[in-house]
DNA sequence: TCGACTGTCGAACGTCGTTCGATAGAATAG
DNA sequence: CTATTCTATCGAACGACGTTCGACAGTCGA
C-alpha cells in the first residue's frame, strides 16, 4: 500500500550503449527543455523531439510513459540550474538573516520561471518523479525553520512563499496574444494600447483602474513580484516576532 | 492603432430568434461551464459541446472564434457568482476595515477557484473579453485604495493579492493522479502514502520535510491558503501604517 | 548457437481544433 | 410577391497530435 510510485518507475535510468540513434535519458530531457526554450510549450511535440533526437516517435516512450510524465521530469531537470544559482543561501549556519536568504533564493527562482514559463505548469506535480523539485522545497524551509516558528507555521508560510512566486510568475509570464510574437506591434505599444482602453472605462464605475493605469502602463514585472514578496515576508517577519 | 479589439469583436452579443437548435452565447457558456464542472478541462470538447446544445460543431464558431475564446468566456461567464457573491464586501463607504474585506472576497474567490480549478489558467487573459475579470480586480483595488497608500503600492498590492490566490488555488486545486478519481485509493490514504514516502527520505538531507509532514499530512487546504493570505494582509497593513 | 533482454523504429488508430462550402430561415428592398 | 441579403446552422474533411503495437536490431550470457 505504501508503494504507490510502481507504475512510473521503470528502472529506466541507464546511458546504455548506442544502437541505431543516440538515445539516452539525459539527451531525451535536454532536448525536450532545448525545444521548450526555443519554441515555447506547444512546439514540444513528440514528433519534433523525436526527429530533434535523429529517431522516431516511438523510442521516446521506452524513457518516459506519457508527455505528462516528460514535462514532469523536463520541469525537475531545468531545476538544476536553480538549485546551483541558490545554492550559496542554502547554508543554515549562516549568521544572516534568514529572511534575506529566502528573499534571495525566491528572486532567482523567480527569474528562472520567466525565462521559462512552462515551469510552472508542472512544478512539483510529482515529488517522485521531481526529486528537485521537492529540494528546492526544501531549501526554502531549512531557511524559515530558522526563524523558529511551530511547525505548522513553518509549513504553511514555506507553502505561501512557493506558491506566491509561482503564481505571480504564472500570470506575468503567460505569453502575449500572438500579436507580439509576431513582431507586427511592439511589446510597448501593445502595453500602451492596452491601457488605453482601460483609460475609456467608465471612470465612475472603474475608480481604481483609473487610478492605477498609469502605474500599470509603465510597470515592470520583476519590481511588482519584488514588492508583493516583501508584502509577504514582512508578514512573515512579524509573525516570527510574535506580533 | 488604439483599437486593437477589432479582430475579436465580431458583434455576436444578441440572442436571435430559434432557427434549427436552439444556440445563443448564454447557451453556448452555460453548458460549457457544465462540462468543465461535470467532468473537468480535458471533457470541454467541441464535439462534446455541439452534442449537449443538440447542433453540429461548425456552429460554435459563429459565436467563438477558438478554443482559447470559449474557455475566456466560459471563465468570465462563472465570475458572475463570484461577483455577487462579494458584492456585500464591495462598499466603500463602509466603516469596515478595507483589510477584512480584502479578506472576504479573496476567501470567496478562493473557494470559487478551487471548485473549478479550470479558472485559473483562463482568468483575466483578455480583459477587453472579460469584464467580470476586470470588475474582480477593481473589486480588490478600491478596497486597498482605501489604505491610503501611493499609487505604485496600491497597484503592487492588489496584483499581489489576485496572484497569490490564483497561485495557491491552482497549486492545491490541481487534480489527483487520476489513481484517486477512480475511486479505488480514497483521497485520505493517497495523502498517506505521499507523507509515508516523504517520511522514507534522509532525514539529513531533508531535515524540513521531516519537521513538516505530520502537519501535510494531516493539513487542510483552506487552512493552508487562509494562513498564507494573512501573512500577506498583515504585511500590507504594515506597510499602510507607515512601517 | 541459441534464446532472452534491451532498445529502436514507424505505420496506424482515434481524437482533437479548425476550416469550408452548402444551405435554411428571416429580414429587407423593390 | 419576389429577389436579395444577412444571420445562423450544419457536418464532412483536413492536418496535427498523443499513444499503441508488432517488428526488429543489437548485445549478452549460457
Amino acid at each position: 500500500m505504501a508503494d504507490m510510485a510502481g507504475p512510473k518507475d521503470h528502472g529506466r535510468d541507464r546511458t546504455p550503449g548506442r544502437r541505431r540513434a543516440s538515445h539516452s535519458m539525459e539527451a531525451v530531457l535536454s532536448e525536450a527543455v532545448a525545444l521548450l526554450d526555443e519554441a515555447g510549450e506547444q512546439a514540444l511535440t513528440f514528433r519534433a523531439l523525436a526527429q530533434r533526437l535523429g529517431g522516431g516517435v516511438g523510442s521516446i516512450y521506452w524513457y518516459v510513459a506519457s508527455k505528462d510524465e516528460l514535462l514532469d521530469r523536463a520541469t525537475d531537470h531545468a531545476l538544476v540550474a536553480v538549485l546551483d544559482a541558490t545554492e550559496p543561501f542554502a547554508q543554515d549556519d549562516a549568521a544572516g538573516d534568514p529572511i534575506d536568504s529566502i528573499r534571495a533564493t525566491a528572486w532567482v527562482l523567480f527569474d528562472a520561471i520567466v525565462d521559462r514559463p512552462w515551469l510552472t505548469a508542472y512544478f512539483m506535480r510529482d515529488t517522485d518523479i521531481q526529486p528537485n523539485a521537492l529540494r528546492m522545497y526544501e531549501r526554502i524551509g531549512e531557511q524559515v525553520m530558522r526563524l523558529g516558528l511551530t511547525a505548522r507555521q513553518t509549513f504553511h508560510a514555506v507553502s505561501a512563499i512557493l506558491g506566491f512566486v509561482i503564481g505571480i510568475a504564472s500570470d506575468l509570464s503567460q505569453q502575449p496574444p500572438a500579436v507580439v510574437a509576431d513582431g507586427t506591434v511592439g511589446p510597448d505599444e501593445y502595453m500602451a494600447a492596452f491601457a488605453e482602453r482601460w483609460r475609456q472605462t467608465d471612470p465612475q464605475e472603474f475608480p481604481f483602474v483609473h487610478h492605477i493605469v498609469d502605474e500599470f502602463a509603465h510597470h515592470d514585472d520583476t519590481d511588482q513580484f519584488r514588492a508583493g514578496l516583501d508584502l509577504l515576508l514582512d508578514g512573515l517577519r512579524l509573525q516570527a516576532q510574535g506580533g
